[in-house]
RNA sequence: GCCCGGGUGGCGGAAUAGGUAGACGCGCAGGACUUAAAAUCCUGUUGUCAGCAAUGGCAGUACGGGUUCGAUUCCCGUCCCGGGCACCA
């Protein structure tokens, strides 16, 4: 017989579990939790190929160890099914994307039940059901209702903000917001509801900005960074056809996730993320400490009026006195107050130039170009003037928008310096040299010593820095800031197939929340985008105009972004079905948190981001008991086609799991992409190494056959097969422990050779091995315990314990090395004596012949391990 | 440019509190069973040199150094590959 009857097999079980609600699971106080969690898939029209479940396999070996482990196990699946793929796929066959979608979920599903998973399907969730989404909703709401108090590092509802407006103004409030203000008591109680609410939108975590985004007028719609290319003479077109994209301001609801920016940074040092993931959301963050400091604009040549100061940002006070000039971003507020008269023109024609040049395009090209202002600065300590520059290396989105230049410190200030034949003053030196000048270069090292620096002269740039920001900030001149790279989240689409914001406008422009959930996304037409840069709900009337209280009202058209409802739906699959809140608290408080989650490393800096900021608001509201969402996070690497290219329709060599299956069986299919390789790495398919690990699975089935017949005795085990037994225990509970499933997959094969060669079909051998194997290959194992005798399902056994006493050895064949060289091998006692071992090993003949009669400096013995002699 | 990973047979990969490098699988070669094939099983398989052979010598974990009785593992330098960030002051 080739191979065991999989298809039977699997086929039976895998409705047999189904039947009996096998991997249905409860909140149980009796019994440790662990939650085992993989991305869910976004339900595209091509389906699984075999890289998609390398992920899902690894999970479910861990949950099905889980639970013969005695843990209360939730491994939940689910679909986060809105999205752009599906809306354009609508459009091109004219079918409703809530059709299509249900119709890849199908798909989706039949090919996941293939692999036989122990997914708990009652807790499926789909992101664009109203009965989920009503909750995305819901903390969308949240959000709006709540602001950032930084002084008590939590979120506050906006009601207690008002109150607090309405009795002391917006003194003694220390918020995360958009543009900082001040008012009192008096000024907010005569305000006009519109310019209160406002104001209120500059403090609400969800709130309306105007942004500058890339619009691209054929396509109709609004495209991410990544969607826009340069093209050499058309400029910044949209990927997608070539059409022409331009910088608009345009209005999007925007999640002030900078609020959160530093408890994000200080989670991760308290999960078990690899170091890679970890590292990119810190540099996505990008948290860096300086200082703010004024420089007052001097020059008063300008007859439209001027700025009194310019703040700048900077992480080097230290060379505060190698500052000969000052920067503006091309975008700075007031750019065309400041600069002078005869200046003017030339600074806004360049001002205007870099605003519509895409943002690919300035980072791109390095070389430095700007414009005299016409401004001078007075040096907050030399109190001499200094020019005022504008160029677009200056970027107006980070810190203040405008720097002090530090050429002779600060690589791009030097280039800048350099093709304008600006100053360049040195201030700081290597310890005991001096620096050679002209500078070929900026001396940007941070373990100099300051001079030509009045005060800081002498001092390490360490300690200068910390100097410099007292200086500042005892004369008034400024004060110590941490600034992060991380910008608000833009939280709106100008698209059809997402969740609708619960808002209304009414008359006055003012939005308003709607509570009574869900606000269904209504039937259209067409789902195209309606060019003016209105989603195409903007188009649906009826739906749209909405009566409120005090007059006419309109719903806000735009949808949420595809990663509103992935940034929460693991807490929704803690209790899916509650209609009364997104999870009840006595089943929040029991799963608490992912224990473990898999899946891809792209989401580094969306997904595994929002979650987090999502999950820590949540917190601060009460609702959760921690403050992060996945504790431990592995990330699987990417199978590749047999050519070694990513595995795609393009180059034909995609892998279907479902041809896979059919051939070999889904335990097969399981175990072979656990063999290609560790969990974390990209490795290529290859379809003949699939035949080992189904040669194997067929030699593990005939363990348990005499002449073709299932057959097991109850003789006992011997020394050696106990040895065996207990080794691969061990081995298997340690690989799947560290997820080293590659070398637990070796160990099976191992043992089942070796046991194969000594006939062992001893029932007090196999049948712990067949426990063992159950996580990895559930349906074989599932068969061969039944026709073991047992009634109940393998899955609720239990786990072995290994015993060492079987693996103690009492003999060890010692390698012998002459100076470091292995020349011979002899076996000792391990109880035997350290002098016994040295005479015997030296009177042996090999030995002495390397030896070669020189005298013996050392001896060197490691118990269990080798020996080695010196001479 | 900067920051993370990583370079081990023909291939996927084992082995690092420093201790017999190449487990396991694929591929390849040879053999057994068979009328034959499939399936299964057995043997060999880092390179090189010596030998009819059993066997043995030497080299060998990207490259060059270092520490050590002993280095794939630790340290320094170089090269290459993968990933991330990229005018963030």
């Amino acid at each position: 017989m080739a191979q065991y009857p999989f298809s039977e097999i699997e086929k039976k079980w895998q409705t047999h579990w189904a039947e009996t609600g096998l991997y249905k699971v409860l909140e149980n106080p009796q019994k440790p939790k662990y939650y085992v969690l993989d991305m869910f898939p976004y339900p595209s029209g091509t389906g699984l190929h075999v890289g998609h479940p390398l992920g899902y396999i690894a999970s479910d070996i861990v949950s099905r160890y889980k639970r013969l482990k005695g843990f209360n196990v939730l491994h939940p699946m689910g679909y986060d099914a809105f999205g752009l793929p599906a809306e354009q796929y609508a459009i091109q066959t004219s079918q409703h994307p809530a059709k299509t979608t249900a119709a890849n979920i199908e798909t989706f599903r039949r090919q996941l039940d293939l692999m036989g998973f122990s997914f708990d399907w009652s807790r499926e969730v789909r992101t664009c059901e109203p009965e989920y989404y009503r909750w995305t909703q819901w903390i969308f709401g949240q959000f709006f209702n709540h602001w950032y108090d930084k002084a008590a590092e939590k979120a506050r509802p906006t009601s207690e903000l008002e109150r607090h407006f309405s009795l002391h103004g917006n003194s003694g409030i220390n918020a995360a917001c958009s543009e900082p203000m001040q008012f009192t008591a008096a000024e907010w109680n005569v305000l006009s509801p519109k310019m209160k609410s406002d104001i209120l939108n500059n403090y609400r975590l969800a709130f309306i900005d105007f942004t500058t985004v890339n619009w691209c007028q054929e396509l109709g719609c609004v495209l991410a960074n990544e969607e826009v290319v340069n093209h050499p003479e058309k400029g910044p077109v949209s990927e997608r056809g070539g059409y022409p994209v331009v910088r608009k301001k345009m209005k999007q609801w925007s999640l002030r996730i900078t609020a959160y920016a530093d408890r994000l940074l200080k989670g991760l040092d308290t999960l078990e993320w690899s170091d890679s993931i970890k590292e990119i959301q810190r540099n996505w963050i990008g948290r860096s400490e300086g200082a703010e400091i004024q420089f007052t604009v001097e020059s008063l040549q300008s007859t439209v009026g001027e700025i009194a100061a310019i703040t700048v940002f900077t992480t080097r006070p230290d060379t505060l006195f190698g500052a000969p000039f000052v920067v503006l971003a091309p975008e700075y507020e007031g750019l065309g107050t400041l600069c002078s008269d005869e200046q003017r023109e030339a600074v806004m024609t360049y001002a205007e130039s870099a605003k519509n040049r895409s943002e690919i395009d300035r980072m791109a090209d390095t070389r430095k170009t700007g414009v005299f202002t016409g401004a001078y600065a007075k040096h907050p300590f030399t109190e001499k003037p200094i020019p005022v520059w504008v160029s677009d290396y200056v970027l107006a989105g980070y810190g203040t928008g405008a720097i002090m230049a530090v050429p002779a410190h600060d690589e791009r200030d030097f280039e800048f310096a350099k093709a304008f034949k600006l100053p360049i003053v040195p201030v700081i030196k290597p310890e005991n040299k001096n620096l050679l000048e002209p500078l070929k270069e900026a001396f940007s090292a941070k373990d100099g010593i300051c001079f030509n620096s009045d005060f800081l002269d002498g001092l390490a740039v360490k300690s200068a820095i910390q100097k410099a920001i007292e200086k500042v900030e005892n004369k008034g001149l400024g004060k110590r800031k941490v600034n992060y790279k991380l910008r608000e989240a833009g939280f709106g689409r100008q698209r059809y197939w997402g969740e609708p914001f619960p808002i209304v406008f009414d008359s006055n422009q003012i939005p308003h929340l709607i509570n009574d959930l869900p606000v269904e996304l209504p039937k259209v037409e067409s789902y195209k985008p309606t060019g003016t840069g209105e989603s195409p709900l903007a188009g649906v009337k009826e739906w749209v105009e909405v009566d409120l209280e005090d007059g006419p009202g309109l719903r806000e058209t735009d949808t949420m972004p595809g990663w509103a409802g992935s940034s929460w739906y693991f807490l929704r699959y803690i209790d899916p079905g509650n209609s009364e809140t997104f999870a009840g608290q006595t089943t929040i408080n029991y799963w608490k948190q992912v224990d473990l989650y898999v899946g891809g490393s792209e989401h580094a800096t969306g997904h595994l981001l929002y979650s987090r900021f999502w999950t820590k608001f949540l917190f601060d509201l009460g609702y959760l008991s921690v403050d992060e969402p996945f504790k431990k996070l592995v990330n699987q690497g990417m199978i590749m086609g047999e050519d070694g290219q990513k595995m795609s329709k393009r180059w034909g060599n995609v892998v279907n799991p479902d041809d896979v299956c059919t051939q070999y069986g889904a335990d097969t299919l399981r175990m072979y992409e656990m063999f290609l390789g560790p969990l974390t790495d990209s490795k290529p398919w290859n379809t003949n190494g699939i035949e080992g690990v189904s040669r194997f699975l067929s030699k593990f089935w005939r363990l348990f056959e005499q002449e073709e017949l299932f057959s097991l005795t109850d003789e006992t085990p011997s020394k050696y097969e106990l040895k065996i037994l207990h080794k691969t225990i061990k081995k298997i509970t340690g690989d799947i422990e560290q997820m080293s499933f590659n070398t637990a997959v070796s160990a099976f094969m191992v043992a089942t050779n070796e046991l194969g060669a000594l006939q062992c079909k001893k029932r007090a051998v196999l049948e712990p091995l067949i426990i063992l194997i159950a996580p990895f290959a559930p349906h074989i194992a599932e068969e061969l315990w039944q026709k073991g005798g047992h009634k109940e399902s393998v899955h609720l056994a239990t786990w072995p314990v290994w015993d060492e006493q079987h693996l103690v050895e009492t003999h060890f064949e010692y390698p012998i090395s002459i100076n470091g060289k292995t020349r011979t091998v002899i076996a000792f006692d391990l109880n035997a004596d350290a002098k016994e071992i040295e005479a015997t090993v030296l009177t042996d003949a090999t030995v002495q012949r390397w030896m070669e009669g020189k005298p013996m400096k050392k001896f060197i013995l490691v118990k269990g391990r080798i020996i080695n002699v010196v001479v």
